[in-house]
RNA sequence: GGACGUGUAGCUCAGUCGGUUAGAGCACUGCGUUUACAUCGCAGGUGUCGGGGGUUCGAGUCCCUCCACGUCCACCA
């Protein structure tokens, strides 16, 4: 054994041998409890950030200690397509080179997008492998398999025909840039200064910071108890440069303290004036069109971007003496969340999910704890979001990603769902020329349904097995996004809940603290630090020191003492192995616990007993921080600086209980740091690999 | 505006049911070490547990209040 332990020299051989002993298939034995974890599929053209390093050590760890306890044990992983995410990303190559989407048909761009992850898409892969990720590879899953996104389409229908989901002319966040509405959830709001612009109405005066939809107001609303306008009510308003009238109504959404007290209502380009417009059935007009242009307007207006249109709009409001004042006001607006553009919002045909039942159903598994969140807090934050969770705009206006199984008769403009297959003709009208609806489904309608989809295609058996699975481990900034749509969507589409334990890890941050971003130059590379240090001393370095559920502040400082750990462990094992020839050759079996009368002895035993029990009830709490903490203790402190120095004054007598506790400690390492552990045990010249070995309880 | 958090050593964080002298790692200081490891050992000690009030025999922990900070959500045009 060398001086020192060299990572670099073990990792990548010792990987190879798990994977080929097939260590990481789990034997399906019906008499045994299995244990699942389905993987939180990366992007699949992203290489890892240390966020995802923080998933693949958590979910090793707990994979790995689960194996050992003699569950058969499946981490099931994948990869996603991302859709907008993986779009964007193309899209923003593509204008490197010059070019836009717009330069390619559909098919075109879709086998460009797919060619393009296709390259990048090993590399997330091999990657989990360098830290040393004991996944099943065998049942690894993309997002857009045939076979999952038959499972999607199933679901679709189940959905359709049961009456949940619903196309509608709703309000949506559309950014022209993209191209695509957004949820809201994706749409960021950002604060800024712009101006309030008093504007005559004939009757009465609004205030607005929008003065160019005016074309497509339908109504000047006040609030019902507003004295100053009471007579006004019923009458008419008229809209400067185009002089329409409109009627002026009451609603109590309207602030009377705030601006003049009387809104302009554009239904068709702003959420609260369409919620208005619902209220009172009014008409919806446009004035925007999807590429941010004026239309429907005064021809001097038509074609100008909705800026120039502005500017245009209070030029000649100006002239003519209609704007009676202008406020500085500061407001938060909505941006994309991708480019940072401002949403437009805006009209649009979509298909909706109708969530009211599904979060029903949710909120009830999470309340009986069918479905248990380890953590109290963000048990909250999920049953907050299950009670207001609106209804899901689920379609998107770009082409990476599942089409919607769609088909509009032509003739009779009657909607056909089906379950992937193209319709022979429109079950109403007998008509057979149908179009499929251009749009795909939001990336989590498909990936909400992950648990079971995956499950039901990879091995037969695996999901009536592996399913309901044991725990899913994910950052808790997805919660809204994901972990609950795989809990509303897994319970209906299953009839039981998609894992039986949600388990929340923090985000990763810097060293002051600050969220790591690429603008802020703070990233830390995952795979840099592990060929440093070592995969296993920045798995250590990930789950020291903070509980699961919180921030971590990495640093390389914490890394590296981990490293030092590692090489501990492997010092300790060469003072340990080093006799072999002299002691070593009385046939002793290193994983049988000796008999002693010695003291130091038995207290190393006795403390060996404490540990192990301790770091199995923290390991079975989550509790990964403490687990790695008593871990560290034990074998630092007590073996390497305490117990063995006193040996070495009787090394032979010794000898016994040295390679037992040494052995021991391996097996609860193990977890945490696979790769110098199985090194080490690998230098005992016993057969087999450690990853197998049995949890010593 | 709403929700959920956070504040403990110089730094990053633990502290579970309210119970002994509040802990760990890093950093720091001193001493030591050729033979498992300098990626080492031994020793050292620093705390108004954000402020104030309350409950209690007893509070870092429970309650109230104030301050500071963070994240997410949101409909003030």
């Amino acid at each position: 054994m060398d001086k020192v332990y060299n990572h670099s020299e073990y990792e990548e051989k010792i990987y190879k041998k798990w994977e080929s002993s097939g260590a990481f298939s789990p034997i399906v034995n019906k008499k045994k409890k299995p244990f699942t974890i389905i993987m939180p599929p990366p992007n699949a053209n992203d290489p890892l950030h240390i966020g995802h390093a923080r998933f693949v050590a958590i979910e090793d760890i707990l994979a790995r200690y689960h194996r050992m306890q003699g569950e058969p044990t499946l981490w099931l992983p994948g990869t996603d397509h991302a859709g907008i995410e993986t779009q964007y990303v193309f899209e923003k190559k593509l204008r490197e080179k010059g070019k836009s989407r717009f330069d390619y048909d559909r098919d075109t761009l879709y086998k460009m997008i797919w060619d393009y992850v296709q390259q990048n898409s090993d590399t997330s892969i091999s990657q989990m492998k360098r830290l040393g990720a004991s996944a099943d590879w065998s049942r690894l899953k993309f997002t857009l398999d045939p076979d999952i996104v038959k499972v999607i389409y199933g679901t679709f229908k189940k959905l359709y025909d049961e009456g949940l989901i619903y196309r509608g002319e709703r309000i949506v966040n559309y950014c022209t840039r993209c191209g695509t509405s957004f949820s809201e959830l994706e749409v960021n709001h950002v604060e800024r200064d712009d101006e309030l612009y008093y504007l005559d109405y004939g009757t009465l005066t609004i205030a607005t910071t929008r003065p160019e939809p005016i074309f497509a107001d339908v109504a000047v609303a006040v609030h019902p108890k507003d004295k100053r306008y009471k007579h006004l009510i019923g009458k008419k308003a008229i809209i400067p440069i185009i002089n329409r009238e409109i009627p002026i109504i009451t609603d109590a959404v309207v602030d009377p303290s705030y601006g003049a007290g009387a809104v302009k209502v554009s239904p068709g380009h702003d959420k609260v004036d369409f919620e208005i417009a619902q209220r009172h059935k009014l008409p919806i007009l446009k004035a925007i069109d999807v590429d941010g242009r004026m239309i429907n307007v005064p021809e001097k207006y038509a074609g100008l971007y909705v800026n120039q249109a502005r500017e245009a709009v209070v030029a000649d409001l100006t002239e003519t003496g209609l704007i009676k004042k202008t406020e500085k006001i500061h407001h938060t607006i909505g941006v994309c969340y991708r480019d940072k553009s401002v949403i437009e919002p805006m009209v649009s045909k979509q298909w909706f999910l109708e969530v009211k039942p599904l979060t029903k159903a949710a909120l009830a598994a999470v309340k009986t704890r069918r479905v248990r969140i380890t953590s109290q807090k963000f048990e909250k934050i999920a049953v907050h979001w299950l009670k207001n969770l609106k209804d899901w705009n689920i379609s998107r206006q770009i082409v990476w990603g599942i089409r919607i199984p769609a088909w509009r008769c032509e003739k009779c403009l009657n909607w056909e769902i089906t379950s992937g297959l193209e319709p022979l003709e429109c079950t109403k009208c007998g008509h057979t020329k149908l179009t499929q609806d251009k749009d795909t489904f939001d990336t989590w309608f498909s990936s909400g349904q992950w648990p079971f989809a995956t499950l039901q295609t990879t091995k037969k058996g695996d999901f009536d097995y592996f399913y309901p699975t044991s725990v899913m481990n994910t950052a808790y900034d997805i919660l809204p996004f994901w972990v609950i749509k795989m809990v509303m969507l897994g319970l209906y589409a299953t009839g039981e809940v998609p894992f039986k334990e949600i388990l929340f890890h923090g985000l990763v941050r810097d060293r002051e603290g600050q969220k790591i971003s690429k603008s802020k130059g703070n990233v830390i590379n995952p795979i840099k630090m592990a060929e440093k240090y070592g995969a296993d001393a920045l798995r250590m370095g990930i789950v020291w020191g903070a509980l699961v559920d919180n921030d971590i502040s990495l640093s390389e400082d914490n890394i590296r003492g981990q490293r030092n750990f590692a090489n501990k462990l492997w010092n300790i094992a060469r003072f340990v192995l080093s006799n072999e020839t002299k002691i070593r050759n009385s046939k002793h079996e290193i994983r049988t616990r000796p008999r002693v009368t010695n003291l130091d002895d038995k207290w190393i035993l006795a403390e060996l007993k404490k540990s192990q029990k301790k770091i199995t009830k923290l390991l079975d709490k989550y509790r990964l921080n403490e687990a790695a903490e008593e871990l560290y203790n034990f074998i630092w402190k007590k073996f390497a600086d305490s117990y063995l120095e006193k040996t070495k004054s009787r090394r032979e007598d010794a000898q016994a209980v040295l390679e037992y506790v040494l052995y021991c400690s391996l097996v609860i390492a193990h977890p945490f740091m696979p790769f110098v552990t199985e090194a080490i045990y690998q230098e005992t010249g016993k057969d087999g690999l450690l990853i197998n070995a049995p949890w010593i309880n």
